[in-house]
Order: C-alpha cells, then structure tokens, then sequence
RNA sequence: CGGGGCGUAGCGUAGUCCGGUCAGCGCGCCUGCUUUGGGAGCAGGAGGUCGCAGGUUCGAAUCCUGCCGCCCCGACCA
C-alpha cells in the first residue's frame, strides 16, 4: 500500500468516528482484573470480569455494549430458527392489564412471583399466554387459519424470592416465548414436534452441550412437556442422565436398576440387641459389623395429620416427590423430632417397624426382605430377625428412593450420572386451559365452536450465554466460538507509539473488516503488551492477530487461536486466507 | 421466609473483638517523563457522609437499637 502517514491518520481518524464501538481505545468494554466479591459461578465472574453486564439490583442486571452484542446474536439464531417452523414474532407489552391475569386465575397462581403496580391495576408480565390468548380470541376464528405459531423476545418479570448464580435467575430476564394454536390434538403434536426440533437447532447451532427431559408442566398447567437441560453446578434440578442411552429425568421421579435386598432360606424370629448411642445407620453397621442392606432404615412422616412410618434399605434416601405421589392428594412432611417420642415411644435413631401402631410403607427395594435389623422403638435398641412377609404383611411398596451416581439405568446395561442442571428451555402442550378460560374459540369443519388447542414454548437467553460460558473458558478467561462469539478477530497493536505498528495494524483492521469479519481492534497507546495480551485472552474471541514491531520487520503477524492457545507466525499477505481457513 | 456471611474510594480489601494520628493498602484513575512480546518504572496528584437513621460517650468505622442492601445454603421455582 502506497499511503501516505497523514492519508493513514486521516483514515483512523474517520474509521474512529464510524467504527468506534470496535476499538479498545474509545469502546466502553470495562474489563476487570479481580474477581467482584458478590460472583461466585464461572459465568457471572466472567461476565463481570469482561464487562458484559453490571448488577443494578439483586437479580436485576444491565447488558453493556460487548453482552448485548452477545445476546443479539442469541436472540437472532433463535429468531431464525423459529421463522424456520413457521414462527411469527410479536412484540408484547410487559405491563398488563390485571383484570387479563384474573380472568385465568393466576394472579392467584403467581402469588408473590407476580410483580404487581401501586398505581393503577396493572401487573408485570411473568409470561405471556394470557396476552397471546387475547390477541387469538375471534382473530383466530376458522379451522383454515390454524395453526399458528406466535413468538416474541421480551423481558419478563418474576418478583423470585432469591435471586441468584448473576444472571441464571433474576427478577427481570429475557425470554423468547412462543405459542402455538391448533384446532386438532393431532396438530398440536405436530407443532410441537416442530418447537422440539427447532429448540435442538437452536441449542446446537450456540454450541451448547445439553439434554432433554421429560417433566411435569407445573404451575402452567399442560400435558406432556420436555425440559432441555445443561449439566452445571449452577443448576437448581438435579436430575439422573444416562450418556449412554439418553435416558434423563429429575431425581424427583427417576428410577434405577438395584438389586433388592436378598431373602434368606431361614427366617430368624425377633430379638432385642442393645445397641448404645447407636443413631445413624453408618454406626449400626459399624457397631455390629453388617452390610446395610441388612437394615431397615426409618422416617416418620405426617400426612393428613397422622404419621406414616416409610422403611428405606440401608442408607437410601426418602424422596418425599415420590413420597407425595405414593400417599396421594394431602400435605407430607417429615415429623419434628419432639413428636416422635409421643408417637413411637422412642427418639430417631431407634424407631423401628414392629409395634409402630400406625400405618407403615416401604421402598421396592425392601420388599419381602427377612432377617433385618430396625429400630425397637424403645431407645438404645434394636431389633432383629424382622421379616416383612410375616411381620408386617398388611404393608404397602412403594417406589420411594432417591437414585443416586452409579446405579443402573432403567432403561439400558449403562449407570446412571447424577448431577445438579440449569433449565434452558421448556416446550409443553398447554392443551385448552387458557382458550376455556379465555374463550378462545375457532369454527371448525361442521361450523361447530371449539377450543384453540395451545401450546407452549419457552428458552432464557440469558440462560443460554451463562450457559455457553459455563461450558467455554479456561482459568485465562472466556472461550468464544463462533456464532456467537462477540467478535470474530482481536487485532492486537502491540505497540501503538511505533508509528509502523500503529499504520499496519489500522490497514489490517480495515482489511479484515472488508473480508466480512468482526475485529475488536486494540488500538490503545499505553497500555503495555502483557495488559493486551491479558485482556485478550479474557475476552477471548476465538483468534487474535498480534501485530508487533520484531515480526512487522519480516512482514509477518502472528496468529493465537484462542480455544487451542496454538500461536501461528505467517507473512502479512497469508493473513486473510489463514484466518478464513481458521475461522 | 429460616440459617450463615458481608457492607470502608470505581474494584479488591486492612482496621471492628479491645472506642482516642485508623481512615490505611493493592489495582484502577489524573499529570509529567521513561517504557511497549505476557497485567511496566519513577515522580507528583485526585477520590471515602466508613450502607442509612437514631442512641451511648468528652470522643464512634469500632459499642447499642432499628432499618436498608448484597452474597451463600435451605425453602420456593413456570
């Protein structure tokens, strides 16, 4: 290039007045070199660290420029995923009217999630199946328009009692939510066939590593429904994963292979051992040198006012989901260590099946087990020889345990993983009940009316970039990959003072961008090499161009690739092939 | 809402038990000179109602009371 120092100038500065944004020297990107003491998750430090987004209030988080780049690109794989299947997006108001929200009965539902406005009957909007409902009621009027697949981007507001993990769960969050409208059941699978297949596109298109698992619906009250999930310590499920044949599902309902306890030939009959100070099972096996599936663990529960007494093999935990389920409609809880020397004469720690005198359930595990060692209700004591089958053979089985790393699945010769999960995304058929309630209704082939059949649909970016960055950086900082990757290239200028470097460097940063790239040019006159290369590697686009005074003499560049840390050295006039065959 | 921790300059913190040169340190920021391949050096400088409000005291970051805010665990969770 023939230009001249003044034309280069010249040039810097107009490209500074139209590209600012891009260069580190006039770019609000307000990285930090410590950890902020209230982060304690991967993502949320780095997302501080790297100036993402700074808190305003617990569970309230504001984007800065570099994070909202990032969720604009979220935002737009998912807008053209959903346009793939037929998606029309709708831009919806976040306050609502309150009289909409009672007509389907959820204001009572939310409770205290639900942000409500002082000054007028308005509530802030937690989701919008009500609003979207509105909108189809009489608008939606024919079989011939069906279906229809509505979806927007828009922040949510849920008052949660307990913010946490940054921006996993906040008070205010962004959600892409779509609703789906068909006037057959067969229809609605279809639709939601097309949301499980976009969601997949969508998840794999942001390189994240995730899996699918079937649950309940909760309080938005539908049928069939899937969770798409991310294995993280940040998570708030945990559920049991089996890699091999993708088995997955909430501890609170999964099962696992184990072996039952054995029955043995001969039945001993009941006797007393005295077992001193002897509380956990841990020490009762210890104490008299057993295995503990020779044991027959005991928790009392209330239910309905009166106590139930669930046996559990050994140490196997109660999973009182699994527990409610078994005992039916009515409040469980576990029974406060006061009542229990009232109800079984003893303290926890000695309570036991035989002479319980109330109603007595057991886990599968424990069924028509013999010879095992409980608690005698009677403190410091145990019993042995107790045989299920001839002891206690009014009693029910139930499954009751929570599975644990290790088991068997249930589905194939693999183990089970357990391990906690972030909630990415849900897709549900909602069925009728906010076109009942709403009267939401369409004339079908006969001219008869009936419910829009509906369903629902959601993913949390903010979710979705904490989860890419729980699963993308190294102790140096954040690992992008494209496409979501803020910028493509980070163009370092080792040493802007050198008028060489600084000239070169600003005709690379032209160049690149006309090849189409993004570049995040450091284009800083103090800062010193290593604080580059620092902040470089914490913001971590997935390769960086090091311009530098010793390798410019040769004509060459050097190129980092980020993910690898692999440093490639090549001749000015290679660069732009090589970055297009590493990008 | 229960349990625990914390609140001192933009960030990270010392000091609080034992009231009195304790408002200090590191990073960052500003000015100048030097420096530029892995978070530079020297010199000078700006910046704090010690979360807020009461109270005790001659005197409070420090002790007492109340409130607010933030983090973690739990409960809850669409």
């Amino acid at each position: 290039m023939n230009c001249s120092p003044l034309l280069v100038i010249l040039a810097l500065y107009l490209s500074n007045k139209i590209q600012s944004v891009m260069k580190l020297s006039s770019a609000f990107i307000p990285t930090l070199k410590e950890v902020p003491a209230d982060a304690v998750i991967p993502s949320h430090i780095l997302m501080l660290r790297t100036g993402m987004v700074r808190m305003l209030s617990a569970g309230i988080y504001s984007f800065l420029p570099l994070g909202y780049k990032v969720i604009k690109q979220i935002s737009e794989i998912i807008r053209e995923e959903m346009d793939e299947i037929g998606g029309q997006e709708f831009h919806l108001p976040g306050l609502n009217p309150k009289e909409i929200w009672e007509s389907t009965n959820r204001v009572e539902a939310f409770g205290d999630t639900m942000f409500h406005i002082k000054n007028r009957e308005y509530v802030l909007a937690p989701t919008h199946e009500e609003i979207m409902a509105f909108h189809a009621k009489g608008a939606l009027s024919s079989y011939k328009e069906l279906p229809q697949i509505w979806y927007q981007i828009q922040t949510k507001f849920r008052n949660e009692p307990r913010p946490r993990s940054g921006v996993i769960r906040g008070r205010q969050f962004l959600m892409k939510d779509a609703y789906s409208f068909d006037s057959t059941w067969e229809n609605l699978d279809k639709s939601y066939e097309l949301h499980d297949k976009a969601y997949r596109a969508i998840f794999d298109r942001c390189g994240i590593k995730y899996f699918v698992v079937g649950a309940s619906s909760g309080a938005m009250g539908g049928s069939k429904s899937e969770e798409f999930m991310v294995k993280s310590e940040a998570g708030e499920d945990t559920v049991a994963h089996c890699e091999s044949c993708n088995y997955a599902a909430n501890v609170e309902v999964a099962s696992s292979r184990i072996e039952a306890v054995n029955r043995s030939e001969e039945s001993k009959s009941n006797y007393e051992i005295s077992t001193p100070n002897v509380k956990s099972i841990d020490e009762l096996c210890a104490f008299l040198n057993i295995d503990e599936r020779q044991t027959a663990k005991s928790r009392v529960y209330m239910f309905k006012d009166k106590p139930v007494l669930v046996l559990m093999s050994g140490n196997d935990e109660v999973n009182e989901t699994k527990l409610g389920s078994a005992l039916g409609e009515g409040q469980v809880r576990p029974c406060h260590p006061e009542e229990l020397a009232d109800i079984t004469g003893a303290d926890a720690g000695s309570i036991g099946p035989i002479g319980f005198g109330h109603r007595i359930i057991a886990d599968n595990r424990l069924k028509d087990g013999n010879n095992l060692i409980s608690g005698a209700n009677k403190n410091d004591y145990h019993l042995g020889g107790i045989d299920f089958k001839r002891d206690l053979p009014e009693m029910e089985y139930f499954d009751l345990r929570t599975v644990e790393s290790g088991e068997g699945c249930p589905r194939c010769d693999a183990k089970l993983d357990v391990f906690r999960a972030i909630e990415l995304g849900h897709i549900f058929k909602l069925g009728t009940k906010y076109s009942d309630a709403l009267g939401v209704n369409f004339l079908d082939e006969n001219g008869k009316a009936q419910p829009i059949i509906m369903g629902s649909y959601g993913i949390g970016l903010e979710r979705v970039l904490a989860c890419y960055m729980e699963q993308n950086y190294d102790e140096r900082g954040v690992i992008w990959k494209k496409p979501l990757a803020p910028f493509d290239v980070h163009l370092i200028a080792l040493n802007m003072k050198n008028e060489t470097v600084a000239s070169k460097a600003a005709e690379m940063y032209d160049e690149l961008r006309k090849s189409g790239w993004q570049v995040l040019f450091d284009d800083r006159l103090d800062a010193s090499a290593g604080f580059k290369f620092n902040d470089a590697d914490l913001l971590g686009m997935p390769l960086q161009v090091v311009v530098g005074e010793k390798n410019l003499k040769e004509n060459m560049v050097e190129i980092k690739i980020r993910s690898t840390g692999e440093k490639i050295k090549i001749n000015l006039d290679e660069l732009i092939p090589k970055i297009k065959q590493l990008i």
